[in-house]
DNA sequence: ATGAAAGCGCTAACAC
DNA sequence: GTGTTAGCGCTTTCAT
């Protein structure tokens, strides 16, 4: 279809126009608007609001905030939006954020540093009320520096930063209890007769994974079984990463192994995928567990085990902080809880 | 953590800052960056990059686009973020439009009318660029009048407006073929040797959904088979809308279905969940088929039947529009194809 | 090629 | 309570 009304391009109604057509001035308009300060004749106020009604005006966001000084953009910097995991939290940040009279931006980082970095700088320039990082850190101490001296200038120019899982730096922070999920898990693995388990790492680099690693060893060890190094395989952050590593494995390996524990669900499925590709039965021959909960679960057969993580209350948490809290708060730490589902039975 | 550098809150450096600091005017600054239009002499240039690299400066986007009078800014309009089908087109657009100098800034509509309207006047205040406006179409005429009237000032001013998937504004659409889709599927399924369906069709008001239906429907003409309208069944277009249309199923329909087709793959997986939950096996007792390929079925077992649909090439299309295309051009239907899984095996 | 000055649309002192 | 006048940070004529 041709598009309608093409053509004369027509220059948007600006506030100036309103206050015209209502015969006052741009100051009694916008303060019509914006209510607060001085307040403005109720008669006057309902001619500017009538105006704007009839000449269908809209206020320039981007002058409103050029002329405030300030924004209520909070940019949301997430590894992959097309991710379950980052996906559901940014739906759940915008939720949150909308019943705070804020909005979410949410940019993609591709989980490489340096475009973090770069992502970094243009929030900079959009003087967004503040920057929530998602998703791991990196172990690069030289990008990692720079990395901080960027956001430190965010925060002195007034501008807030939240990270979500993620240990390598040092501002306000949000977590999910990594650690003590995956040590329950642990714990509640053994305790259903697992002993010859491997582990997903994710990327060294990756901190939060870490923490669930260790968590896990954690766990086991409560229960008097230990994990071997060289039970715990490294791979890439990621669905795809996590088949890979599987395919990877040698037959002894795999042999020896009667639980896979990926550090989150998409590797927990991507190593599903990779094990059915290679023959085994889940969870008759080998059980996995994964770790977030993530929405897609609840069509995956069997049930995947994994640690439950309250997105929506992280969200609550971090917009609250944001909104509302003082800018230095120390972080928190949201509790994690184990879910046991058929890929984890319960053995002999 | 505490905040580091936390109190002295600094104004952040601006162009005339660094214009000062490199000793030029404030335009010639402006000009070292922009580049285009005059050129400034390349040692000055120099001088400016130099003295803004120094003072960490970073451009002042919101600014920038007051002073041009223009964004750089696409804005996507999508039903829910954390559905699968939605979070990758949000993945694909924004890639796609990274590499044509733009960002994509995305707006959740919850499937509501209301909410759809006060966001699209949302954005005319943000000046994007550009508006898209994915997930299916209403059939509201009073508030469709409303948010075209709000859409046509968009273009008005300047704005582009894009429709994916919904024959319900008259606006430069691209489309997945979803009738062909639709139909080439119903034929595929007769081929199998199916004859009793029942079709989850969504919302009545939803545009999108209706071509499928009729695809469908067509396909199985095709083969000599009627699709009664009482095989016909309306529910939300959501995965818990159509688990809860399966469930409030009486047994004797289900008794009468061998495939159940959903307009969409969150849909038919809804379905999966309840028909499961019914004590039915998928497929030995009814076979299940989607619409869209999402990425979640990479997980599912049996793999669902479904019709792909080409998203990179959408989002390409899209932006390609946006970034170099005439604005009134006639819209475009992308090649979907049907992708037979194990979730409808041959019968017999 | 560079600088001075006007203006983008809006808010916020500051006077009246 | 209302209008006048400066800005906000940047781009872009218009002179030079």
């Amino acid at each position: 279809m041709p598009q309608p009304s093409s053509g004369d391009r027509v220059r948007p109604v600006t506030l100036s126009d309103v206050a015209r057509a209502a015969g006052v001035s741009q100051s009694t308009a916008s303060r019509a608007f914006n209510g607060s300060a001085r307040r403005v004749d109720e008669a006057l106020k309902q001619r500017v609001l009538e105006a704007a009604a009839r000449l269908n005006y809209v206020p320039n966001t981007q002058a409103q905030a050029v002329a405030r000084g300030r924004t209520t953009t909070i940019a949301l910097l997430v590894s992959d939006i097309a991710d379950a995991y980052f996906s559901s939290m940014a739906a759940a940040m915008m939720a949150e954020a909308e019943s705070a009279g804020l909005r979410v931006s949410v940019i993609v980082t591709e989980r490489r540093i340096e475009r973090e970095l770069e992502v970094v700088r243009e929030v900079r320039g959009q003087h967004a009320r503040a920057i929530v990082l998602a998703g791991s850190g990196y172990r690069d101490a030289a990008l990692t520096g720079t990395l901080r001296a960027e956001l430190d200038m965010v925060i002195e120019s007034g501008g807030r930063v939240v990270t979500v899982s993620r240990g390598d730096l040092p501002f306000e922070s949000v977590d999910f209890d990594n650690a003590g999920g995956a040590r329950q898990l642990g714990a509640s693995l053994a305790r259903l007769g697992y002993r010859d388990f491997l582990v997903l790492a994710g990327e060294p680099e990756l901190v939060a994974t870490q923490d669930r690693v260790a968590g896990f060893r954690a766990g086991l060890a409560d229960a008097g079984i230990e994990l071997d190094d060289d039970r715990v395989i490294p791979s890439a952050f990621s669905w795809e990463g996590a088949r890979d590593a599987v395919q990877r494995l040698g037959d002894d390996v795999l042999a020896g192994t009667r639980l896979v524990f990926a550090v989150n669900d998409e590797m927990a499925l991507g190593a599903v995928a990779a094990l059915r590709g290679r023959g085994f039965r889940i969870p008759e021959d080998i059980s996995v567990a994964g770790f977030d909960d993530i929405r897609t679960l609840r069509d995956v057969v069997p049930g995947l085990t994994t640690v439950h993580v309250p997105i929506a209350d992280l969200a609550a948490e971090v917009v609250g902080r944001i909104a509302h809290g003082v800018p230095g708060a120390p972080g928190s730490i949201l509790p994690t809880s184990v879910v046991l589902r058929d890929s984890t039975p319960r053995l002999n």
